[in-house]
DNA sequence: GTACAGATTGAG
DNA sequence: TCAATCTGTACT
């Protein structure tokens, strides 16, 4: 390797989110704000699942926003506390990994301060893997091998999963804000909220 | 204990 | 359009 390129290798920005990125002080302006801001925020990151010595990561392209418990979408609805759901009750930078419909995984990310039961679900992500898929929910969880034993998963210390920002910033003009997918059940009011955020033009943005 | 529905996916 | 597949949740 030259010099130069050692250097510009060096120079790629890879900064680990903290604590601070996914609890953050003050009031929501709406209901649900700060989680929707998180949301917008992390699109353009990118998720880093080490396996040995093995690193397999992708860019955040699509996410939505669960902000119990008032939401009917959201587990947290009511205030229910289950052993499922417990985890979004903690302060904010903990993975919340749940099985749905018997065999898919999806892997949500706390966020809020404790008793601030909301989070952020990932669904999709851009893969560097020619032919690999993370286009969904189910896909995402799948491409970065991720089960039960990641739930609770502290991903501000974690050595095995954690979100990275590589120094992109998505322009706000590039997000696109759509009704979240698969919660109609909700009723009306809360289906309809455009709690669901997009890269604008990602080809690995599920149900297009 | 039983019943039932679901933050999905891939095949037909 | 539909079945797979199983956990959480609500009820008896």
């Amino acid at each position: 390797m030259k010099r130069a390129d050692f250097k510009n290798a060096k120079a790629i920005k890879r900064k680990r989110l903290s604590r601070s990125f996914f609890v953050r002080p003050g009031k929501d302006k709406a209901y649900g704000g700060r989680s929707v801001k998180i949301a917008e925020n992390l699109l353009g990151k990118f998720v880093v699942r080490r396996i040995g010595g093995k690193k397999i990561s992708g860019r955040i392209v699509e996410v939505e926003v669960y902000a119990g418990p008032k939401d009917r979408a959201a587990h947290s609805f009511g205030g229910r506390i289950t052993p499922r759901n417990k985890v979004m009750y903690q302060r904010g930078g903990r993975a919340y990994v749940y099985l749905v419909y018997g065999m898919h995984w999806q892997m949500n990310i706390v966020t809020g301060g404790k008793n601030e039961p909301q989070c952020v679900l990932l669904r999709a992500l851009e893969v560097p893997e020619e032919g690999k898929s993370a286009s969904g929910p189910g896909k995402l969880c799948r491409y970065l091998r991720l089960d039960k034993s990641f739930h609770g998963e502290d991903i501000t210390s974690s050595d095995r999963l954690w979100l990275e920002d590589r120094g992109e910033k998505i322009d706000q003009k590039d997000i696109v804000r759509a009704k979240r997918i698969g919660i109609d059940y909700a009723g009306h009011y809360w289906s309809s909220r455009r709690w669901r955020f997009y890269v604008k033009g990602s080809p690995a943005v599920s149900r297009k």
